[in-house]
DNA sequence: ATACATGCAAATGGTTTGCAATACG
DNA sequence: CGTATTGCAAACCATTTGCATGTAT
């Protein structure tokens, strides 16, 4: 069985959830994006497929794959909203351009055992993590001179 | 002059912006309280003291603020928003619980070199960032077994 | 059986926008 | 003076909710 599936059936067993056809599907089709979309685009997709999927749906299995860790939300400065798979289900965080709104991905084991280190100091168990930096990229910054 | 609002004077003159007296009362305002607030108490305390302040112009400041790095958006899991002043202007990390809504705060200057450095890597120059950690508490944690 | 999940449409709530009036540089 | 800013109310848009029906366990 795929790797997400098993993660979110066990996140499912361990909160009281229930499996569903709807949050299967929702979750299969996130993880055949490798980028990051919008949840009306992504609505659009799934319903030309084969199944109708509410709206309600499609938010309510975002919130738990969120909880879950197996997808990352994505806020633009100006208040866009994407979501994105986790890659293995390594979270990696995200720089964001405030000029031409492009969005690039950074990865950093380092950053993750200082905030690991920070949670456990003071007894925090962390589930999932959000961390946005927003500025200006190279070709921004260049442009601009 | 305070340096919060030398600092905003500053950020004002590079970008076009002006000073006016809204935008300083809004940042005096906000430099008084210490904790997280959300905007529609801001508006309501605000509004108490002396002059009108439109809700737009409030969001439109919190922005330029934002920018600025004056001051900090939290964002909990379940959707409300708050904002903070950045203390010394030195940005600090949240970790937010999931169960009680309790937020906590951690300064790691770790962390902070470790992110410049990625984003230098690929000439992206950072403005301001946000970082949040969501999951259980110490007390949640152990008050659940 | 009995919770939990779904679909629908309407509601929510934070934030933005258009426009005319006003104030900064 | 010209341009950015303000206030107002209406608009926006992502997300949530109430409720009746459907379905996983």
């Amino acid at each position: 069985m795929k790797k997400h599936i098993q993660l979110f059936e066990e996140y499912l067993g361990k909160t009281g959830g229930r499996v569903t056809q709807q949050k299967l599907s929702i979750l299969e089709e996130i993880y055949k994006t490798r980028t990051h979309f919008e949840v009306e685009d992504f609505i659009d997709r799934i319903r030309a497929k084969d199944k109708k999927f509410s709206r309600a749906t499609v938010y309510r299995t975002i919130k738990q794959l969120l909880d879950a860790g197996l997808i990352q939300k994505i806020l633009t400065r100006d208040g866009k909203v994407y979501y994105e798979r986790t890659p293995d289900h390594h979270p990696h965080d995200h720089l964001l351009c405030n000029v031409c709104g492009k969005i690039f991905e950074i990865k950093d084991e380092a950053v993750d055992t200082l905030l690991s280190q920070a949670c456990a100091a003071i007894g925090f168990r962390p589930e999932y993590r959000s961390l946005h930096i927003y500025g200006q990229c190279q070709r921004c910054t260049t442009a601009k001179l």
